[in-house]
DNA sequence: CGCACGCATCTTGTATCTATGATGCATTTA
DNA sequence: TAAATGCATCATAGATACAAGATGCGTGCG
């Protein structure tokens, strides 16, 4: 979960209880604690948490402009159910992302960086980090720890739109794996062994990064984002 | 500008005061009357605005998770000042959409429709919309109402991603969009001259949408996209 | 003369209070 | 009996009051 990305330390910390009442909406939401479907009242999640409304009022704000919830006037706060348009528009998105950001990556390689760009030296910068994230994986998938290994992975895909230097994808992108949580928390909880498939992927997609050869690398990519969707889909 | 966008009608309204000060602070800042830089109070928009600090704040919220503002907790917010990082972000991030959105719906066409989409009739229906938009800007071209030919403009565009039915870049275009209009508000009107090459360029779009020639439409969408983002840059 | 401490002031963060609109049920009437 | 109306209830919208942190300036000390 991303929380607000804290991008200047100069914005560092939020304000207590308002932060503390976002944490615990969305990740309620996030784990389905909150169902889709369920209306919120800014008056008991304010008994909940031990804060005023107000709080909670900023919160929720936040958290429909993520587009976890939605508020109707007057009403409350209704959550949203995942729905197979979603699921698909979010998939669709980050895909569109990811191969974005493969393709920028790997355009500096061979020297065609638009100016102001990290340049090759930036690439290999981030092919040092998938290879460390590559054996942290490697390790948590053998240790069994398949919470961390989440979060690993999402690290390891966020390291490659990060490198491709767009703040705005790059934002976009840590919404879509928030929203993409709410649609398979049991992904991969559920399929050990598709965590062994996960890192071989990705090992894959790190060669293909190596290789230079952008149509191979993109393919793995589509190929590995297609399987995770597929089991999302079968989720919901 | 597109405030909330009032997808469902059961959401019809936003509360009056909020969305008062929420319209009052985007249009000053998309149309520079709040210049980067700027250290807007609480206290000074409610007096401006006639409200009370509450909607203040729900509006600052708001337009902070659009990236126009930046809150600093005990100081105030801050309009952020177009810099050439954002600018290059959101023409980039733009082209990424709209290219995908021109892919996605030519690839109907063939009937490779993914499940669920409108499939060779939406197709119809989408060059349809775009030829009277064209009709539309030619009419308003020729009155020199610059004003309403950027509206005709954006339609245009927002049309074929609209058309592409992905909700989420749906939402982010027309935020693109927003944020594009502070960086040059007076592209358009500088230069009455672009005016018939972009008409010029829709045409030659919508012409290759017609065709079917995937690799062209897109070769016309990028070239004119990118004119736009010359003169943003030399703008700032 | 320079630095540091402290206070005045300003701005946000949170709580609370009031008003208004929405909802649902009960009652009444045709 | 069914439909419509009126009332009680509840949830948000907005205003205001209060607390706490940040900033900057002025004063006092070294």
């Amino acid at each position: 979960m991303s929380t607000a990305s804290p991008v200047t330390p100069a914005a560092a910390s939020r304000p207590a209880a308002a932060e503390r009442v976002y944490i615990h909406v969305k990740k309620a939401v996030l784990n389905r604690s909150y169902e889709g479907g369920t209306l919120l009242t800014e008056g008991s999640l304010a008994s909940v948490t031990g804060v005023s409304r107000t709080p909670v009022r900023e919160a929720l704000l936040r958290l429909e402009a993520e587009g976890l919830i939605r508020l109707y006037p007057k009403k409350g706060a209704l959550v949203l159910a995942v729905s197979a348009q979603e699921i698909s528009d979010v998939v669709e998105t980050r895909l569109l992302i990811e191969e974005h950001a493969v393709r920028k990556v790997m355009a500096r390689e061979v020297g065609n960086a638009p100016v102001g760009t990290g340049g090759p030296r930036a690439t290999s910068r981030l092919l040092a980090e998938l290879d460390e994230s590559l054996q942290t994986q490697r390790r948590l998938a053998e240790a069994g720890d398949l919470t961390g290994f989440a979060a690993a992975d999402r690290a390891y895909h966020s390291a490659v739109v990060t490198a491709a230097g767009n703040h705005i994808t790059q934002h976009l992108y840590e919404q879509l794996r928030d929203r993409q949580l709410r649609m398979g928390v049991a992904i991969m909880h559920a399929a050990p062994d598709r965590v062994a498939a996960s890192v071989a992927e990705h090992a894959e997609i790190l060669d293909g990064l190596r290789s230079g050869d952008v149509e191979r690398t993109v393919a793995s990519l589509r190929c590995h984002i297609s399987r995770i969707s597929i089991r999302a889909r079968g989720e919901t």
